[in-house]
RNA sequence: GCCCCCAUCGUCUAGUGGCCUAGGACACCACCCUUUCAAGGUGGCGGCACGGGUUCGAAUCCCGUUGGGGGUGCCA
């Protein structure tokens, strides 16, 4: 028997969104898809039509994009959805009847918990069972949950072994006739030809359904891995309202592709060796679902930021530059559009390239070189000038800057020079000139932008804060 | 209630019975370097949840306890 070509299924969430955690599962199944010469196949599956689905699924397939993986032939909206293949699900429950594995009841909602308190027992006891009922108004389908033992094989797990007597006899079709998603889920897998699902542990409990649903209907179920959810710092599952989930965010907010690719493998999964840095290539050689931990993992956006540091330093320049470019032009930026000069920016950039850790902190760094006043942060002025010797020591510094070379080594030698009068280190004493130029304390190093900025801008900034430490 | 899963530094992990005095990464702290801040370098702090077994030997295997998470719908 010729084994087929394995088929991932990747399904965004059960709630339909695109989150860290499913990012990190999509990962997984287009892992497993590329070393095994599979397919991964993305699918798109909710009933709720007031869900704009061409939007949504958009987002979906940007977002998995973004990290690397090519859905473009896999993408696929589930045929649960869609209302015609409704009459496949309901054929399939009908079958299931006819074959002896399911029963209609007429039970409602409350006569089961009515029953279920009597008895003292949980759930729904198996009333019809025997009853021999038809299909009728009011009448759901239920699955007959045979004696025995349901046991899982999963590739993380091993094997998980269910007590069928635990698992109540559930609704294949409700009372209007309309397939549940249970059901419609196990059809679309067999349409589809899925043969490995790996999704998020949470499933895990309900498998065992499913893969009764798989035999009921003659089909080999397939094979199951269920990895660790993601959780936040409450160890409570991530989750879209309360946490930030979105991977656009990330985005958004200048983390790279390659850097979160990265961390979201290090949770479930470490590389061999000293290094969690590891390219994409490595980590698809090396990567085994056998070897992915089976406990939650919490999303550390602190360390994500150190690994998208790492990522960023070990850019080349001119890549680095290119990179930057969404955010310098986001419309979020201080400075006025057309004051920006890229000349400068990439003056400059070999300065910002080390001290970020996400593109978003560029501008911040940059911004005083194209802004016309930028502000000054007036804690950090009080204090630089705070000192007797800060104004005195400014004015000599701008009178030699008036008439010295302008170029880094000079600006720095003359400043040099008035601390050596002064008996002050240049750390120092450069303090308030920082906060003349900058608005702010800290920053790149000081004189290759005072060189960028010219003579006449710089000085007249360092006139100003002169004039306002006076006041 | 019932069922399932999980348990190594604060966090993510390595570890598959002796290479473990438990290794690495992030975070934190100190020092070095230094033009502030970073980056880089060196070092430090810090962990096998608990109790029983099995074994010559247990972080590792078994049982129990405790603690966490998830599932349990005529939701998806």
């Amino acid at each position: 028997m010729a084994s087929p070509t394995p088929r991932y299924r990747f399904a965004p969430s059960p709630t339909g969104y695109f989150h860290v955690g499913g990012a990190r599962t999509a990962l997984y199944n287009w892992l497993l898809a590329l070393q095994n010469d599979g397919v991964f196949v993305l699918r798109v599956e909710d009933t709720d039509e007031s869900r704009n689905h061409p939007q949504w699924t958009q987002g979906i397939t940007d977002a998995l994009g973004w990290l690397g993986i090519d859905s473009s032939d896999s993408h696929f909206e589930g045929p649960y959805f869609q209302s015609s293949y409704a009459a496949e699900h309901v054929a399939a429950a009908e079958a299931i009847f006819v074959a002896g594995h399911g029963y209609y009841c007429d039970l409602t909602t409350e006569q089961i918990q009515e029953r279920a308190k009597a008895s003292g027992l949980n759930g729904y006891d198996g009333y019809s069972r025997d009853r021999g009922l038809g299909p009728g108004p009011g009448h759901v389908l239920r699955f007959k949950v045979p004696a025995g033992q349901t046991v899982v094989h999963d590739t993380v797990r091993g094997e998980v072994d269910f007590a069928n007597d635990t698992i109540e006899d559930f609704v294949l079709l409700r009372s209007n006739g309309s397939p549940v998603f249970l059901l419609a889920n196990v059809v679309d897998d067999i349409a589809m030809n899925i043969t490995d699902v790996v999704r998020a542990e949470e499933h895990l409990p309900n498998t065992p359904k499913q893969q009764m649903l798989w035999n009921a209907l003659g089909s080999p179920p397939p094979r199951w891995a269920h990895v660790p959810v993601l959780v936040n710092e409450q160890r409570k599952k991530l989750s879209k309202r309360r946490d930030k989930v979105a991977v656009e965010q990330y985005r958004d907010e200048g983390i790279l592709p390659e850097a979160m690719v990265n961390y979201l493998m290090t949770l479930g999964w470490a590389p061999h060796g000293d290094t969690e840095i590891v390219p994409w290539s490595h980590i698809v050689e090396e990567f085994k679902l056998e070897n992915v931990n089976h406990s939650p993992a919490f999303f550390d956006v602190k360390k994500l930021n150190a690994f998208n540091g790492e990522y960023i330093r070990m850019m080349s320049l001119d890549k680095f530059i290119e990179a930057c470019q969404p955010v310098l032009k986001s419309e979020q930026v201080p400075w006025p559009p057309e004051r920006f000069n890229p000349d400068v920016f990439n003056s400059i950039a070999p300065l910002v390239q080390t001290r970020v850790a996400v593109l978003a902190e560029v501008p911040a760094l940059v911004d005083f070189l194209f802004m016309e006043e930028p502000p000054i942060d007036d804690a950090a002025f009080t204090k630089a000038f705070g000192s007797d010797w800060a104004c005195p020591t400014l004015v000599e510094i701008a009178t030699r800057y008036e008439t010295c070379a302008w170029s880094v080594d000079v600006l720095k030698t003359e400043v040099e020079a008035v601390g050596a009068k002064h008996d002050l280190k240049l750390g120092k004493l450069q303090g308030p000139l920082r906060i003349a130029i900058t608005g702010r304390s800290v920053g790149t190093p000081l004189f290759e932008p005072i060189e960028l900025l010219g003579r006449a801008e710089s000085l007249r900034r360092i006139n100003s804060a002169v004039q306002r430490a006076s006041r």
